[in-house]
RNA sequence: GGGGCGAUAGCUCAGUCGGUUAGAGCAACGGACUCAUAAUCCGUCGGUCCUGGGUUCAAGUCCCAGUCGCCCUACCA
């Protein structure tokens, strides 16, 4: 086995068609903390998104608006797609468009391999085809005729009769894969996450799969088969391959990134995409004699009004309409922590209004201005040396210890939700610590402070506010990865690039122990971390 | 039709291997406090764990049947 060398973590390339909603900025965002994290342990990662530009739908949208679809799928890309991850502050390291150069020369080297191997055969593809809708239907899409069409099967749309059409295309012999398939779930129960979308694929499996048509000649808009420029490769077949042909795949010049990066740690899906990627992807892989990736993750969807999100039911958010109103922190913390990754969700202005003010200004924002408040009011906004600890402040430290530990393991098993649970235990007992030492009633005691007014180091009053800043110190760090807009504005509080360098160069492990900002670091109260909203605009949407 | 998942407080949700009196947050109500962003802290109120059977010393949890909801059932992505 080779070295655990990298930390690979992709989403799905998003069909560049679509317009951009929260449901595609969730996994986008939950991508980005789980990769932060593993950033902040110091690891190696790499994080990969991307878009879908290929496919008979853009190809119509396109020609719809008088253009070619490459110039279609750019604009879509510059205007939309990329924009996108600027305001969710997403740090990730490529973007690939499956209409990139390095994308399309690896997957014909890819399926010519399979050809040449003899994984690739000529067949022919039988469906039922609608005149009027110009495609293939698939049994769902049909409904038995009545009147003049009784006996016949039709079309739901147009209501006439479909034809039994053939088409000459090449298949990949997928049937050939189940039981291989099922022995990868059973061996790796971690292949798929979570279990119930594992008992899916599982059952899906069982039923017997048929070969896979991985190729069109009815339209052009896609890569073509270096063998037979007459067809395109099947969308699915080419999307896939992004994942591989990001880091590598097929050419001579990246064999060792190829080798470091692949195979991914995470693929993260939704569940409606879940069968490609546990499915035909690992088949594809087998089928060339590559490893495969460990773990495929489906999360569930984000319901609005109880229903799931939907273009035309106007339920469709644009994830700039809450980032306005709440910022990109707000965003990532509210999606990452509301919603038990892996089920689905249900957002709402309410609730994240709640949960902005509840949490994030009056928890872990009014957290810092208090502590840095009397920082500056008792010491000048010079850290002093604390006197002797208490259980207090062992028993604050160990609260810390303990979140940093819950979120390692959390973020281990792909749940960003718990981590953030467990991170947020330190927040609640900071608050709790600080009115219970009442370091405001400790000042006013003899000796705490000499004649000008200014703290004694040393004395009870510096312990309880060395140990409140520490307990900040570590959540900058601990929060880095959900909210690193204000995470970097608590590292700026606490003067901690001066004294310990970068927030991002902050170890996990060192958020565990309460011995990190040195003496007289200078802590300034600085603008509140997340301001109120009051606004009525964010409750009444 | 076949398969998967879910139903727990007014709302959003946890609940591990079956094991004490079923928990949290929000909301509501009462109190404490004054460092802080009218914030923080403590307490109170709040339950037919969807229904009906079954297994068990013991069931929110396991089994069976049902009700309701969502999803998948292969080449649009």
């Amino acid at each position: 086995m080779a070295q655990p060398s990298c930390f690979y973590l992709t989403t799905p390339i998003y069909y560049v068609n679509d317009a951009p909603h929260i449901g595609h900025a969730y996994t986008t965002v939950a991508a980005d903390v789980l990769t932060r994290w593993h950033r902040q342990r110091q690891e190696e990662v790499w994080f990969l998104t991307g878009t879908d530009e290929h496919g008979e739908k853009v190809l119509r949208t396109a020609e719809s608006k008088g253009v070619a679809p490459q110039a279609w799928a750019d604009k879509l890309v510059a205007e939309e797609w990329l924009p996108v991850l600027d305001t969710l502050d997403a740090a990730n390291d490529d973007f690939i468009r499956t209409t990139d150069e390095r994308h399309e020369v690896a997957v014909q080297r890819f399926i010519q391999r399979l050809y040449d191997d003899g994984h690739i055969y000529k067949g022919k593809f039988e469906g039922q085809y609608c005149v009027a809708c110009e495609e293939y239907k698939l049994p769902g899409d049909l409904e038995d005729g009545t009147g003049e069409y009784e006996g016949q099967q039709v079309c739901k749309i147009h209501g006439r009769p479909v034809e039994t059409l053939s088409e000459e295309n090449y298949f990949f012999p997928l049937s050939q894969y189940g039981d291989k398939l099922l022995e990868l779930y059973e061996a790796h129960p971690e292949f798929v996450q979570p279990a119930s979308a594992r008992n899916e694929v599982i059952g899906f499996v069982k039923q017997g799969l048929r070969d896979l048509s991985i190729s069109r000649s009815s339209f052009d808009w896609g890569i073509e088969l270096p063998w037979d420029s007459s067809h395109v490769l099947y969308v699915w077949f080419d999307a896939l391959l992004n994942y591989a042909s990001a880091v590598g795949l097929e050419d001579e010049s990246k064999q060792d990134e190829f080798s470091r990066i692949w195979p991914a740690d995470v693929h993260l899906v939704g569940k409606d995409i879940l069968r490609f990627h546990a499915v035909i992807w690992p088949a594809m892989l087998l089928a060339a004699g590559l490893p495969l990736p460990k773990t495929i993750f489906a999360h569930g969807w984000l319901l609005v009004g109880g229903e799931k999100m939907s273009k035309t039911k106007l339920t469709g958010i644009h994830p700039r309409e809450i980032t306005d109103v709440f910022g990109s922190d707000a965003f990532r913390y509210y999606f990452t922590r509301a919603v038990q990754f892996g089920h689905d969700g249900s957002f709402s202005w309410e609730d994240i209004a709640a949960r902005y003010n509840a949490e994030l200004a009056n928890g872990w924002g009014n957290l810092a201005s208090r502590v840095a408040a009397m920082v500056g009011k008792y010491f000048g906004g010079a850290l002093p040396t604390p006197g002797a600890l208490t259980d207090a402040e062992t028993d604050l430290e160990a609260v810390a210890a303990r979140a940093v530990a819950d979120a390692e393991a959390a973020i281990d098993r792909i749940s960003p939700t718990d981590a953030v649970a467990a991170v947020w235990t330190l927040v609640e007992a900071t608050n709790v610590y600080l009115t219970e030492q009442e370091p405001w009633k400790v000042a006013k005691l003899p000796g705490e402070l000499d004649e000008s007014g200014a703290g004694a180091g040393g004395g009870r009053l510096a312990t309880i506010l060395v140990t409140a800043a520490e307990a900040l110190r570590s959540l900058a760090i601990l929060l880095n990865p959900v909210t690193p807009q204000a995470a970097q504005n608590l590292w700026t509080i606490l003067g901690g690039t001066e004294a310990l360098g970068e927030l991002d160069k902050q170890p996990v492990a060192d958020a565990a122990a309460f011995n990190g900002l040195p003496q007289h670091v200078t802590i300034t109260k600085g603008a509140p971390l997340f301001p109120r909203i009051e606004d009525e605009s964010a409750d009444s949407k």
